[in-house]
DNA sequence: CATGAATGAGACTTCATTCAT
DNA sequence: TATGAATGAAGTCTCATTCAT
């Protein structure tokens, strides 16, 4: 995850894409770039639009093509945020088999990446706290792996959208850690661990899973 | 704690003004009790100062006679949100020796409190969000009982920080829930009890700490 | 009048466009057309171009190959309905030798068409609003209709330009009754009699010009 | 009229009113003012508020203290003009018995109004345009001397909105006329004259009334 | 201290107009 | 010619802040 091929986001140069209507998809990006950019340095609700366009390097008008709100535009980037994660995550996860393995992955993951790209990190928890959708984006990709977990056994928890709440709010803790700087070594793998703990597996299931080796890179 | 005895926000009773310079106590008193109130209803940062002079029947003037800034009038609503819930639970942990138990006391009141005062809660939330500050405030409530709990043997975490942390986020995280509509029967219990989990306890002590009777009320 | 054949604004049919550069000529009328159906709805300032292109289907640059001004627009929208206008009522008038009873008949049909047709009435009323310049091109149809009416002894009025005033300016008065939902029975012979009466005509000749059957239809 | 005593509206000097709450009230007068300048010159709909805060002198932020939109300030300037024309109107038509004739006084007044001021009568044409409630609140001081003069027999109509139709548009095409340069030497006259015969009053006595002297100053 | 009118910077939004395709 | 993305000037509106009373 640390070797995350390419961050598109930084000025993402893309081809030319010469044809015609190609250059409404590549401007929408540039506006998605630059306010992924934006939403790293400062609150989603303190970023005027018209910032954006500086950012971007268009001009105020044409931001209005293509959000109306500064709502649109921040579910447009959490939508991208999101894609891309789970895109990472699932790969990463593919051979795996067992649940709760899946989501100590996904939240390790998480973490590490807060870690090697902290803009996408502010990012991600700017728009997380603005845009109440995502969310649920999010939980979504837990749920599977928190059901795989209880029915193989691994895990034992009561109620399931509790126990998806706090691997949530436990995860982005995590990763508002270190962005506040406060990450430590492992870091990932200690909160995974309490984690799983709090899920219901065992100190030895929860200490051997948090800290299996990441199917690729390190 | 459901019984807390009176909501002191909302027309905020106030002694009898004896002296002359209370006049002063009082009309701070009442611009914390008009930004409370919006900030339960919308976003710090969207709250205009002249909204609260409205809210609060001043004028717009009489506002910079206490706050320079939002930020400063922000982080007294949190100040004043932060007493009074320690208070609160200070006084309901009182007898309690066991540092687990009295955690355990703290995050279950947190959380019901959300259910009884969604006002509250919804501005707690926001003044976290908008005034980091607050956030450490908070944690400063659980740090004694985490460590405590770890030496009378009952808790078992490697890292405080972390475990501060975890505590905090599944907490809020609960708040958000109970906000969202999404609390169920025993919400508190539930939370606490895997956090307690989270914490190292066994399950036995886990569910057992996590459903005892509070101190009062319950 | 009333059975007016077809209100030819609307979706223009148009001939096959056998030659080629009748294409023009039909995107142009495309143009009048959604000019005319957005006039009815709003004031033409504010009625934006772009708002015409999608009215008609084009894109925003194409209005340019037809108008360069929103003036130039009105203008010609004015003079389509101007001719329209003048279509008809020449028609109607063909057998009529009398002056005044031509201009009774037009002024009927004027306010007869408010009511067939709010739609071209209300665009009328503000391209008229405007583009002064349709006042006089209107004034122009009454004239001779006043000199013959003065000639033949019906009318006996001392100025020609308060006479051409008050007749337009009462027949317009009336369509905006009309499209203010205000008309009554036989609105338009009611007007007319006064401005009839207004113009020296007897109390007697008035009441018969005025209620004399329109020459086709009622 | 034409010595009406003095318009109030060209920078309103004022007394110095220095008591506070004052203040306000001459700001407003001087935003009505203003307004009544640039309607004089330009179209209701084409006017900026930003323009109306440099022809008053005040920052753009001061006309939000007085009027939230266009509509709200052209209504209050409709208000200030009928006001003004009613009270002069009316002093005149004081010791006036005859409905007829003090409808005659009116509209002769209203048209030699429009020769004396044309600014104000400019604004008033634009303003009577843009807010239709004014053109009722016109027709309102017309209704009264309308019927009295079907009472007293002088008149003879037989629907009262269509007969104050006539005479409010009569009456505003007059103005325009006027404005437009068109005005003839007794214009007013001419134009009331035939106002009375579309009444329905004799010719004799359309003539008679039409040209008494006027009350105060000719 | 309280008041609230006035300020003006700055954000939002629209739209006539251009121009590369 | 038609297209429609991009432009940027211009207008709308809000709000933190000041200041005379």
């Amino acid at each position: 995850m640390t070797d995350r091929p390419a961050s598109p986001r930084p000025e993402s140069p893309v081809e030319p894409l010469t044809r015609g209507h190609k250059k409404r998809a590549r401007t929408r990006q540039g506006l998605l770039d630059a306010a992924l950019r934006l939403f790293s340095r400062q609150d989603v609700a303190a970023t005027a639009l018209q910032e954006l366009a500086t950012e971007a390097e268009v001009s105020t008008g044409t931001i209005y093509n293509y959000f109306r709100t500064r709502e649109e535009l921040a579910e447009a980037v959490g939508l991208a945020l999101a894609s891309e994660f789970s895109e990472t995550i699932t790969e990463l996860s593919e051979g795996v088999s067992s649940g709760a393995q899946r989501l100590a992955i996904g939240v390790r993951m998480f973490i590490r990446q807060a870690q090697a790209d902290p803009q996408w990190a502010s990012a991600l928890v700017r728009v997380i706290h603005f845009d109440r959708a995502m969310h649920s984006k999010l939980a979504g990709y837990v749920l599977n792996d928190l059901r795989a977990g209880l029915a193989e056994g691994t895990l034992r928890y009561t109620d399931e959208g509790i126990a998806l709440d706090l691997v949530v709010s436990a995860a982005t803790g995590a990763m508002r850690a270190t962005l506040d700087g406060r990450a430590i070594p492992d870091h990932d793998v200690r909160v995974t661990e309490m984690i799983l703990l709090a899920l219901g597996a065992t100190a030895a299931k929860a200490k051997k899973i948090a800290a299996l080796p990441l199917p690729q890179g390190d």
